[in-house]
DNA sequence: TGTGGGGCTTCCCATTATGGGAGGGTCAAG
DNA sequence: CTTGACCCTCCCATAATGGGAAGCCCCACA
């Protein structure tokens, strides 16, 4: 299978799939001609990785989850621990982030938002009412 | 006034103050000796660009937003506009993460995180209950 | 048999905001 | 005159993704 097929069938383009295989995250055979070929277990490994990337998991937390995924040994608390790390991560950042929505709206609720120039919201950046 | 100290006024990196005159947003005067020299108005500037920095706003936004502030005759309409587009913005993103940091919290909800190998976290990833 | 075109290769560059570090100039105090 | 604290510019790195160029491979079609 080519990486041209492999992306469509994996949802990965082509230029992440090579880069994947860049970080040592795959290692696809190559044809005689060169060509990068695809086995059923690589589209596994980039479907995988999709499946991990919709959940933001940084590409070194996926090469983690990838070789607990090929260890049939491995203690499932590993990658629990793993994933509940991530979910703090996530967590923190989505909070930090509606706070900061939060703020902001409450600015724009005071702001008059027609022709006249006084605008609360530029008064906050500029620290008038610290 | 030095760049260190108009970093120390200002809680912005001497690193950053460069990197935002580099890019315009920014032209303290100079001493003979090529130092960098920093008036009131500089000062007020960085302050407002770290208050928007802390909102999230990119550079971008914040270059449209410092027009706005020295334009004495703006309608607080339009900073009130860029204001709520970056809000949606951010509420998009925090409600991204926050979905996924729920759906993970489920995943790792089901898993035993013992010894044992078995994963329903892994076998998300791999798409095995698609 | 030649050519067109689609797919593949590698390599370089850009993005966003931030920082690290090298190599070297300036200046005041000791 | 040296030392040390500043400052300067320039290059590089980060994370993940994509754009685009230059060139090779191969198949179909005229």
């Amino acid at each position: 299978m080519s990486i041209g097929e492999a992306a469509r069938a994996s949802g990965v383009s082509e230029k992440m799939i090579r880069h994947y295989e860049a970080i040592g995250l795959l290692r696809p055979a190559r044809q005689e001609n060169g060509y990068r070929s695809y086995a059923a277990q690589d589209l596994a490994v980039l479907r995988f990785i999709r499946h991990a990337r919709d959940l933001a998991f940084p590409l070194e937390d996926i090469r983690r989850l990838l070789a607990l995924w090929r260890d049939r040994d491995r203690a499932s608390a590993e990658v629990r621990r793993l994933a509940l790390s991530h979910v703090a991560a996530l967590e923190a950042k989505a909070q930090a982030l509606q706070a900061m929505a939060t703020s902001l709206k409450h600015l724009a609720a005071h702001c008059h938002g027609d022709d006249r120039p006084d605008c609360p919201i530029l008064d906050e950046l500029e620290g008038k009412h610290p």
